[in-house]
RNA sequence: UGGGACGUCGUCUAACGGUAAGACUGCAGACUCUGGAUCUGCGUAUCGGGGUUCGAAUCCCUGCGUCCCAGCCA
């Protein structure tokens, strides 16, 4: 099983050392991943992910995936099978699959544990009284009226509740704490609610329902958890998760609380995600726009870039934001020495070569990825009329610019150097075509003269061209933090009215005619594409992942901005 | 204004009382049949104020700032 690299200390990884040195666990370490089916996994799940697998891979220990599926109303089997697939293919193998639900039966046995100690009772009040009586966070609150009631009542109640005797929201169970702490998950929090739902996996069985803070614990002790790692905000619920295992006697595993992931320009709130989906305003949970790790997935990300990443970012208790271009810094690095690279012209313009026979075609030998020699060559057809990058040619070239203009000579990457001789125009006066020579002598890119070109651009022969759709795509948000918005606004305002470009009409060389459904590739001088799933045989669609790092895009916004 | 946590280059992370380090980004250069990749160089940080100590990012006090908590969500 893979490890996230490099394998960089962190303070869990201490505590970890050190509870092994002690022996506090007999030296096991074993973890759990414990998602709610209620959407679809993100990056921020990947960092926890990568976390919990590695941690336990790199103590010799094992990781149970467990659904934390105690609310009937937001869960489903659509979510759990996303979720099954995520993990494996990031590449983590877990010891056991679980749910929270599995364990109904022995979670209430010991609700009726904690009630014959004294230690829970059947409350009446309803939500909002509940609420009332909790306090606030500078006041305390005050006893529930039910508080007392007899052994043999709550037990009697209990019984009824499970029987499906009440409506919903008309009592719960709570655990006998203290309602004047400064935590307010200690006074006296709800441990099961009765919710006349039917569950995912368990249907109809029950009418009552644990919740986190009750159900979580227990869960990780019956699995023998040592180390339950989740994120900071559950940092006030510890108490309470130490509260539950030390009433009950049993196992007690170590809640550690680590900072969850921001990453700019975009959003990890699983919430906000379904309300992006739900309204439309991407076209899926595996939108390649989105932070999911379906749409990563379907983008053409990694699962070797996605841990590579993880283990970059370290883990802290600190509350900070990961700027989006270590991300994708990760993404190149990886497909940079393991994707073939090829020509495609996704904006076309025309190129005559003037001096090129009219029926002639050579199949020019090109290297498919200079980074591993394995990866061989293949040919590409040259004939009298190309395609090449409208950004690669200017009618008046700005200063730094060295691509093509009229008079200039460039080179076509694996080809010949060519030198623009004439430009034609429609009557709106747009360049629609180029007119070019070639020099025969410089067959497969060299000059025997030694002359040098400042650039090699890249091209596709007009005959042998595969059509392709190409989808471009931005962050989906503007700004750096999308939740920043004006007074009354919310998210959808940052929303990037720019974040999909389709291109239609694209131009590739005929080597792509068997590309599949998320084969991935390097097309050359533009940047990382992955075949989407909407590709068939005759039309193809691909998305850029990433592109490439432009130094030339970097001078021209310089120079703009001067 | 109660409680919990956190403050180290622009960003993230390390240094565990002993020369503040790495990655990303940025800038400059080398090289190049991808303005890609690669390589080299440069730059910027311990939240403030006190203290303890031969010595403090690290320990203590104090101030300031940021995040989380009043779901029958997780």
């Amino acid at each position: 099983m893979p490890s996230p690299a490099p394998v960089q200390s962190n303070f869990i990884r201490d505590i970890m050392i050190a509870d092994r040195e002690s022996n506090k666990y007999g030296g096991v370490v074993r973890t759990r991943f414990p998602p709610e089916p209620n959407g679809y996994l993100h990056l921020g799940h990947a960092k926890s992910i990568c976390l919990n697998f590695g941690l336990a891979a790199e103590f010799g220990g094992t990781t149970n995936l467990r659904f934390d599926d105690t609310n009937p109303e937001k869960e489903e089997q659509e979510y759990v099978d996303s979720i099954i697939d995520n993990v494996r293919w990031l590449g983590f193998q877990w010891d056991k699959m679980l749910f929270a639900s599995d364990y109904f039966e022995p979670i209430y046995q010991w609700a009726v544990q904690l009630i014959r100690a004294g230690q829970a009772y059947v409350c009446d009040l309803n939500a909002e009284e509940v609420r009332q009586y909790r306090g606030t966070l500078v006041d305390g609150g005050k006893h529930s009226p039910y508080r007392d009631r007899s052994v043999e009542e709550n037990l009697d109640l209990l019984a009824r509740m499970r029987a499906g005797e009440f409506p919903d929201g008309s009592r719960t169970v709570r655990a006998k704490i203290d309602m004047g702490s400064p935590n307010l998950n200690l006074r006296d929090p709800v441990m099961y609610r009765i919710l006349h739902a039917t569950h995912h996996r368990t249907g109809d069985d029950w009418c009552i329902y644990p919740m986190y803070d009750y159900a979580h614990g227990q869960s990780d002790s019956i699995e023998g958890i040592t180390h339950s790692i989740c994120t900071l905000e559950f940092e006030d619920h510890r108490p309470l998760y130490d509260w539950f295992v030390d009433q009950l006697g049993i196992h007690h595993p170590q809640q550690i609380e680590f900072d969850r992931l921001n990453l700019t320009y975009t959003l990890l709130s699983k919430r906000k995600l379904l309300q992006l989906v739900n309204d439309g305003h991407v076209r899926g949970w595996d939108d390649p726009r989105m932070p999911t790790l379906s749409g990563i997935r379907r983008r053409g990300y990694t699962p070797e870039a996605m841990r590579s990443f993880c283990g970059a970012i370290g883990v802290g208790k600190t509350n900070g934001t990961i700027e989006l271009g270590l991300l994708e810094h990760h993404v190149r690095e990886d497909l940079n020495k393991r994707v073939n690279r090829v020509m495609a012209v996704l904006r076309p313009l025309k190129v005559v070569i003037e001096n090129y026979p009219d029926d002639l075609v050579e199949e020019l030998p090109a290297v498919n990825n200079p980074e591993d020699e394995s990866a061989g060559s293949r040919t590409v057809p040259f004939s009298k009329v190309l395609y090449i990058e409208q950004d690669d040619f200017r009618e008046v070239p700005p200063k730094q610019f060295y691509r093509l203009s009229p008079g200039k000579e460039v080179r076509l990457r694996w080809g010949f150097f060519i030198t623009c001789t004439g430009v034609v125009k429609n009557d709106a006066g747009e360049v629609v075509e180029l007119r070019a020579t070639y020099d025969p002598a410089t067959r497969g890119g060299n000059s025997p003269d030694g002359r040098k070109v400042k650039a090699t651009i890249h091209w596709v022969s007009a005959a042998h061209a595969l059509e392709a759709e190409v989808r471009l795509y931005e962050t989906l948000f503007s700004k750096e933090n999308p939740n920043q918005v004006e007074e009354g606004g919310n998210f959808l305002d940052n929303i990037n009215p720019n974040s999909l470009e389709v291109l239609s009409g694209c131009k590739l060389e005929p080597a792509l005619a068997t590309a599949k459904p998320g084969d991935r590739v390097q097309f050359e001088r533009l940047g990382y594409f992955c075949c989407d799933l909407d590709s068939t045989e005759g039309a193809l669609v691909f998305n850029r992942t990433v592109a490439l790092k432009d130094s030339w895009a970097k001078i021209e916004k310089r120079e703009k901005g001067k």
